[in-house]
DNA sequence: ATACTCATGTAAGCTGTTACATGATTCT
DNA sequence: AGAATCATGTAACAGCTTACATGAGTAT
């Protein structure tokens, strides 16, 4: 089959994790995965069939009173495939969109009073991903500490995103030219 | 004119910061909003388009050698949208696209030498990143400062990653279940 | 009885990337 | 002379979201 996408990923990911059916795949992205690698059911499901088609999944049905539940399982090709991208070298995705900064690399247009409100909005923003993330702590547990790990990720990343915007609030409150030793130790960094 | 993408506004703004053809704007992007608001060419030139068909820039021929370039200005609407994005209050696109953290998430599964290389790759990308914003440097304008804060931004953001890749590195080299004290905290926060 | 969650999907549409194409201009 | 950069675009496609639709099971 041609080449998976990284979502295709997550979902065998997800399967080999334990999670049987597309709706328990949505569900715990919903609190987990979420924050940094979102999916929603309009390409869990599709993908959970391209997968089988593939012969990455197989899938099996269950009753459930009337109904019937389409659960799915891993097979040898698509464990491979799962272990040779967890093991791969190929680059990394890393992408961002942050509309609170692209608002601050405009803000010189601004009011003081202005630019200060952009970069409180942006706090309030992280504040609530904040919150979210620790709403969805996951449980403990030795056999999944990764899950743990990554969650920890979360709550440092936007706890340093909540901080930096403090500061650079106090900064435009009081007229400073914002963050002189950063800027300093990075020309440093640069010039070594 | 329709609602406006949030690229939109950020091909206003750099109109807005002089920026004046559509190479202009591209060239900047990729040495600024690009860390945190890509945008590709083909997105750019249509966009240009749509802007002046809807009456928020205005287009004049400049002549250049044999060529003519098309320059670009905001109009009076177009610099109402600006100010009315900047200042308004809707809520801030926040993605995070984050493949290496996808990996971890699923780490379980690997060795333990296997899940540090999978973070040292995810280290070795944020450095790489990082350089990228290093050599960008924008040159210090007192009357330009809040693109020189992003960029600081940026350096500390991925810093931090970074730093916390590094923990992690270690951590997990020694078997230690990691970020014991964060995880403290957190708990502690949590019921606050 | 009613509302919520479980469960599965589809269709339309938007956003964005990649790859390609073209030709002028400037630099070395 | 040749290479790099300036400059402008287009077409095909990938990826993803939103909104909608349906109906069964479960809790109050």
């Amino acid at each position: 089959m041609s080449e998976l996408s990284k979502t295709a990923h997550l979902v065998l990911g997800m399967i080999r994790n334990g999670r049987r059916t597309g709706y328990d795949i949505k569900r715990l992205v919903e609190v987990s995965t979420r924050f940094f690698w979102a999916a929603s059911p309009g390409q869990i499901y599709p993908e959970l069939k391209r997968l089988e088609a593939g012969g990455l999944l197989s899938r099996s049905e269950e009753p459930h009173g009337q109904r019937v539940r389409s659960v799915y399982s891993l097979t040898d090709d698509g464990e491979r495939a799962l272990h040779e991208w967890l093991t791969g070298s190929s680059d990394l995705t890393f992408e961002l969109r942050n509309e609170g900064l692209l608002k601050l690399f405009f803000a010189d247009g601004l009011s003081a009073n202005e630019a200060i409100e952009v970069v409180r909005a942006m706090r309030a923003e992280h504040e609530a991903i904040l919150n979210g993330i620790r709403k969805a702590t996951p449980a403990y547990r030795a056999d999944r500490k990764f899950g743990y790990i990554t969650w920890l990720y979360g709550l440092g990343l936007h706890g340093w995103v909540v901080d930096w915007c403090r500061q650079l609030e106090r900064d435009l409150a009081e007229g400073r030219v914002p963050f002189e030793r950063e800027a300093r130790d990075a020309s440093a960094a640069k010039h070594r």
